[in-house]
DNA sequence: CGCTGACACTCTACTTCGGAGTATCTTCCG
DNA sequence: CGGAAGATACTCCGAAGTAGAGTGTCAGCG
């Protein structure tokens, strides 16, 4: 038997983990893919369907058709090759994580457009961190009234809870942060106009030195 | 003249707003992006390559060859026209933030795999974290001996440390908070085997509530 | 009852992007 | 001088995203 040539990536394992949980079918893995993950690990619907059919051919997981009336559906359940599988990648090493945000790129050339427009961005972020806080607080709240859907999971569900409530107060902080600076600048253009630069050089470097006496 | 066929991207604004500074050659344009700007919008190499060639069909950029001995390159140089649109589209709304951290998923599977693997994974997400603290540390250092490359625009480079400062705080923060409760931690597999969950709970709602009580 | 809109459910073609690899010239250092 | 590192740029192929397509189900309304 041949290896397939697909390799597998983090998604692939991203959507094992899922079926290591249960069985899904394909539209229930895009729908819990796109409410549960996609803060930490963003993938086009596209592309998640693709991934169970990786994984069936590589006997990681198997397919079996369902219905609703006469509508056909694929279920995909996990083998145990699968779930050896997955005990195995959470034994390697990780990649770093990369983040993608234009807000920022925008911040970093602001001198070139106006202090609206670097407000506005920065309150584009700020709502983006208190809508998505918002998300999770409903959630919490279902756990709360509801219990939770995998109870016997709970904890590694609060360690993601507890990055990305961290990550959306950094969003909040820095946008509050540059908003208290920004709002008094009149001029935007040029670091001669900004009577308060000094300040931003000593948050900055502040929190980078924090940062390094956290070192080990 | 027709509409060039390729859409300009958040990459090419990018590089555009680069162009801004100074004229650059390509490989300047891959160093820099990948100095500069790769905690905040990572690209690869042969992606950037392709970005001044789309601003030069669209006008925004100009081309010119250039010569180191008889090795040729290529240095690009902005138009009004491009100085017009970056302008234009500092103006325009901003993509959300994406990220993607594969430590993240790993932890919110944690009970799949063991406690060492969790605590490794968290362990290297710190590291991270930590190293690329240090980075900024030297490039401040390097603004406050040799003065910055563009003076001129130092209070966006803070806005962009700002943030970077703060996200790696909370990276740093996190995988802190992780440590110190799975270090105790025997049994992974089971949410019934977590003495601390409460704790772990508690430390969430807070923060998420936290982050609401913050919404304008 | 029939129609419509929203949802359930899935896929494909095409384009863009990333990573790995390639190649050649230039400079520096032992 | 030779080798390593840097300068300089590109190609190829797989991964991923976008846009679009299609079909069944169900609830609500005229």
């Amino acid at each position: 038997m041949s290896t397939p040539a697909q390799q597998l990536t983090t998604t692939s394992y991203a959507v094992l983990g899922l079926l290591c949980l249960r069985d899904w079918s394909a539209y229930e893995l895009v729908t819990e893919m796109g409410r549960g993950w996609s803060d930490i690990w963003p993938r086009a619907v596209s592309g998640i369907y693709r991934e169970p059919k990786k994984l069936v051919a590589h006997g990681l997981a198997k397919d079996r058709a369902a219905r609703t009336g006469e509508r056909s559906r694929t279920v995909y359940s996990v083998t145990p090759e699968g779930r050896e599988a997955f005990r195995t990648w959470l034994a390697t090493p990780t990649h770093a994580p990369q983040l993608e945000a234009e807000a920022l790129v925008r911040a970093g050339f602001a001198e070139h457009g106006g202090v609206d427009d670097l407000l506005a961005t920065v309150r584009q972020a700020r709502s983006f961190a208190i809508e998505r806080s918002r998300v999770y607080a409903a959630i919490g709240d279902e756990y709360r009234t509801e219990g939770p859907r995998f109870p016997e999971r709970v904890h590694s569900i609060m360690l993601v809870g507890g990055f990305l409530a961290r990550y959306f107060a950094a969003i909040i902080d820095w946008a509050d942060w540059v908003e208290s600076h920004a709002a008094t600048w009149d001029d935007i253009g040029d670091a001669d106009a900004i009577s308060d630069l000094d300040a931003l050089r000593a948050d900055v470097r502040a929190r980078v030195e924090a940062n390094l006496a956290r070192a080990r």
